[in-house]
Order: structure tokens, then sequence, then C-alpha cells
DNA sequence: TCTATCTTTGCACACGTTTGTATTTTGCTC
DNA sequence: GAGCAAAATACAAACGTGTGCAAAGATAGA
């Protein structure tokens, strides 16, 4: 096991002063071209990497960018987590990827971390859980580019990137109402987060809109889930008034619904009109295939980075609120 | 916009020297109650964080460890991903997720930014480009502990968590020949990793134990897809002597096999039997339903957090070879 | 040869911590 | 109050790098 090379190493082997390696190995055009090469040479050689940690505490630079998710393992994020790491590999930069789990107080936990590493910038969706921002606040106030995506605390002046939920889900909530549908639920999670609550919003004023009295929104304080997707719908399907349509916030409880349906003997879409944020890899196969709401993972990624890169090279200022609104789609298959 | 505070300005705003905090700070005895009360009052007050980056410089501790996988947005990876992420999470440890995107060049410079980051530790599943291991000696030549899991490099001495893939795949195999099928087709990877090498092994030690003649495993180049399965589907069915039944090495694939399928009339289990490794969140659903491998992802991060763990804590030495396999299960269903 | 300019290198300090050792302060005993 | 041990604090060096400034060396013009 060696010890790692250093800067003084180099010059000492070389009988050159450690400012001397350390402005060659930058290509400082002050340092002769034969001591660079003998330099660069060694280095190459010896396997010379630059301690990140010494560059850091002097401040010079930083490229580790944090990133911060409820879950890793649902697609809607780890397509993004994939998006961003891949973006940013390709601009330099170095991704730390951390899970909340929808917990508040990891949440508080790892921000923590993300200010004792001297992170560059930091992007966020944040966890269910979480009803006070000040942990945030605190990353602002040291200066550290702080980007929100989909899920967001309003009150912290930072750019955010969201997706027009408010608007698709009135959409969708339109449709069912024109297929005629005329109770329909819609299950969904706490209104404390913005993308759950701008959902209902949607979902509410159309119902109102259509004069439509059955309303069901169901606000689940569980983690999405098969099992949970399973247990509402017969929790519904037991009330004096059934659904005949729902609108489904997680492919998770979506995928539950249908297999509770196809055990009840509920039919798609003559029974049950089913509308559902997200898509399954399995979606083609599925019978009968789901009309479903596609966020645009992609574009959410860019923007994101695109926001976090220009707070990281001063173009936006650390405190400013930008608000980028993407869209996402409805995709018109056969269960409604 | 504030500075970050110090250990030295709490030093010079309670008249005490930094070191002194450094020690009330981390609950050394030496420190008076009545000081170290002081000092952890005024540093929750202004919101101190220690500075890792001169934690690390000194060498007294570290607490980041990398995570390199060929895709996050794969389930089998995102899994293991976020267990991983909660595991170290709950030990105090910071993750650091990289994407190599299947690509040696990737790979190699993230191994590169690892050592220039100082992570206390890596666990890797290698890159299906991935030929040479010469960047993870260098790793193991800076002292830096390593453990492989299921993709791995078998010439690098260090400690590594293998699948039975050998086993699984052969007594797939043999579960299909004893169903009655004859001609047994195997879409797999590049033989250059020990994953799909010991697959394509077992498939094809159990058809010469049968004295079957048809053999088809079928090393792809691409990264596994919907698209893919279609057209190797397609493919296949246009030979000669078709298939009967088809081993495949990801459910990408098999979704596109089954969607070709049913395009072309071909009858699963009845004209094509079919077992995938990994599994769908939406499996239940799917008609008909798959039997499929899956791999014990939680098992594989338990085992390869604790080992390297056991590596930081110098429990196992650096270099050693360690190999524990864990064991895959056939889940039985419709598809043959 | 002297001075002026340019090129190249060296010096020293700073970043924020930790820790071995030296120094001061406190408390106790006689 | 002197003496001494114990407790508390201060000092200094180190980790590896980057950079402003000084110094030395080289080149050139007159």
């Amino acid at each position: 096991m060696k010890k790692r090379i250093t800067i003084k190493d180099i010059a000492k082997e070389l009988n050159v002063h450690h400012s001397t390696v350390s402005r060659a190995l930058r290509n400082d055009p002050r340092v002769n071209e034969v001591t660079r090469d003998a330099v660069l040479a060694y280095a190459r050689e010896h396997e010379y990497q630059t301690n990140m940690n010494a560059v850091q505490l002097r401040g010079t630079s930083n490229n580790a960018i944090a990133l911060i998710v409820p879950n890793i393992n649902h697609s809607f994020f780890s397509d993004i987590v994939s998006k961003l790491t891949n973006l940013a590999y390709s601009k330099g930069y170095v991704i730390s990827v951390f899970q909340t789990n929808e917990k508040y107080q990891q949440e508080k936990e790892i921000v923590n971390t993300i200010i004792r590493h001297n992170f560059a910038g930091v992007i966020v969706s944040i966890a269910k859980d979480t009803v006070n921002s000040d942990h945030f606040g605190v990353l602002s106030k040291f200066g550290i580019p702080l980007v929100f995506f989909d899920r967001i605390c309003e009150d912290v002046p930072t750019p955010k990137v969201k997706i027009n939920n408010y608007e698709i889900t009135a959409k969708a909530t339109e449709y069912l109402i024109k297929k005629g549908y005329r109770n329909i639920a819609h299950l969904t999670a706490t209104t404390s987060i913005n993308v759950f609550r701008d959902r209902e919003n949607g979902y509410l004023d159309m119902l109102k809109k259509y004069g439509l009295e059955y309303q069901q929104p169901i606000m689940v304080q569980d983690d999405f889930s098969i099992e949970l997707g399973k247990k509402l719908l017969s929790g519904l399907w037991n009330m004096p008034v059934k659904p005949d349509a729902i609108i489904s916030s997680s492919v998770h409880m979506t995928v539950g619904i249908m297999l509770e349906a196809r055990k009840s003997g509920i039919r798609i879409p003559e029974d049950l009109g089913l509308i559902t944020f997200g898509s399954l890899l399995s979606s083609e196969i599925i019978e009968p295939q789901v009309t479903c709401i596609e966020q645009p993972e992609a574009e959410i990624a860019e923007i994101s980075f695109d926001l976090l890169e220009k707070m990281i090279s001063h173009e936006i200022e650390i405190g400013k609120s930008i608000e980028k609104t993407v869209e996402a789609e409805i995709i018109f298959k056969k269960s409604c």
C-alpha cells in the first residue's frame, strides 16, 4: 500500500518549489515549458491526483453538487437522478445523491451534511414530511446555491422548477367528466406539499365548474404502494356511493387498484375509469392500457441543472426567486 | 449572505483558544464543563457546522463512501442504491452515487474523481464495457477499501459479493427442459462480465447434460431495452428453427419480447416459454404472469456494506480476496 | 556595461481542523 | 502562604493546495 503522492513530493523530487509544481499542473503560463513537461510527466508516471479536500478547503473551487430526493427507486426520481448525474458529469461536476425517505428529520440532517462538506450547490425535491423550511434557509444564508424541483418550498426565495399539476389534473378531471364519469375520486397525498395541493385544487375546481357533488380527494399518509392501492379501492367500494373513476397520484397505487379491481370483478373502464400520474416500464403490456400523465423528467433535469449552474457562476444571484413551469402530458389509453 | 462561522470565530468571541473550542465540540473530558457548555451553546446559536474538508485534509476521519453503478434507473441497481444509501446513512456515512452508463472511460474517470476526493471506501458494480481493471488496482494501491458486487473484476484481490448465476440459470434451463421445451434461446450480454458468462455457462452446461443441440446464447452489445427485445424475438422467429423458449437477462428485453409476441400472435407459454431475470413493479398484472428470477437486492446491499465497513475499520485488510455468494430465486408463474 | 523589461522560480501565508506538548490556573494539604 | 498535583487552557505544527509578492535570472536595447 503506497501513500498518495503530493505536490510537495513532486517538488522535492524535481528540485523545484511546490508552488511551481502547482502552477505547472494547472498550465500556468508563468512556468517554463521544460519544467512544466517534467512535472506533468512525473505526475502522470506516479499517478498523481489532486487532493480536492485541500483545494476546497482553500476555497478555490468546488465541483461537488448535492441532490436530495425522497426516494431513489421510484421511477420519476430515479429518471431525474440518472439524467442529472449524466448532465453534471458532462460539465465536470460530481453529484452526490441523498435520500430522505420522505422524512423531515433525515432531510434536515442531510442538509447539515451538505453544509459540512462544502458542496457547490444543491438540487432538492422535498420530503412529504417537510413542513418547515428553515434548514433550506440556512443553506442560502451560507451562500450555497439551491434549486427546488417538483416538490418545492414556496417560502424559500430561490429558483424553482415546477410541473403544471393544477392544469393537468383539471384537464384529466374534465376529460373524465366529459366521458360521462360523475363520481370521481382523487387519491393523493398531503396538501402541505405543493404538488399534491395543486393536483387537489385542479381536481376540486373542475368538479365545481361542472357542478358535481361527489368529492373524494383522499389524502394518504403512508408511502404510496401497491398494497395501499388495493386497500383504498376496496375501502371505496364499500362506501354507500361508489366512485366510478379514480385519479391516482402514483403508479404504485394504480397497480394495486388494478389488482384489486381484477380480484373483485370490477371492470376497467366500464365500472371504473382510471387515470394515473407516472408511467410504467411495462405500461404497454398491461390490459387495459392505462391513461397516464407523463411528467417531463428530462426537461426538469435540464432546467434545474441549468439554473443551478447559473447560480454557481453568479449569473443568477443567490436568493433570487425564479419559477419555471414545465408541462406534463396526458397519454390517452383505454382505461377510461 | 453570512459567512460560515468557524472554530476560530467561536474562540475569538469566547476569549479562548480555538483548540479548546475544538475539544469542547468533541466532548473532550479535558475541557471544563462551563466553557464546554458555553461553546456548545454558541455553536448551536450560530449554526456552526464542521468543515469536513479541513477534517479530511488533516486525515483524522472520513465518512464519505462512493458507489459506482452502471445505471441508477434500472430497478436492480436503483433498489441496491436505495438500500445502501439508507444503510450508510444509519451508520453515519454519506454516500455519493456515480453512474458509468456502462462506459469504461467514464468508470475510469469516476475512479480518479473518487481518489481526488478522498472517499473512505468504494462499492462497485462494473460497466459492461470494462475490460481492464487497472483503475481499481490503483484504488487498492492507495489504500482505499473496495468491494465489488454482482458485476465484479475477478483479478482484483478484494471482497466480492456475487449471485449464483451459474446455478440459477442452469436450474431455470432444466425447468424449461422438463416442461418439454427443446429449443431454448438465451438472450444475454458480453461474456467479459462474470454475470453474463456464468449465466451462459449454466445454460450451455444444462443443454449439454440433456443432449440438446439447439444452442442460442445471444450476446447483445446494445443496452437492454424494450425495442431490443422486440427486434430479437422477430429476428429469432425468422430463423429456420424457431426457439420454443427464451431465457432473458433483462426485464426490459422481456417486455419487448412479450409485446412482439402479442403483435405476431405468438402465444406464451404455448408457442414460447419465457423466463426472465429481474422483476417488474407491475409483474402481477401482466398476463401471462412471467416466471422470473428474483435477485436478492437487500441481501447484496447488506453484505456489501458490511464488508466495506469492516475494511474501513481494518477488521478486513485491504487487498484480501473474500467471495460471498447470495442466492437468486425462481418465482414460478404462468409463462412456461 | 548599465539599466530596463520580461521570464521564471521561490517564499510565505492562508484555508479550518486536530493533537501532542507546554503553560497557566485552580484546588488542596500541611 | 508555600508547595504540589491536577485541571484547564494555550501554543504550535501539520494536512495539501493556491496565489500575491519578492527575488533571481535571462534578454535586450542603448
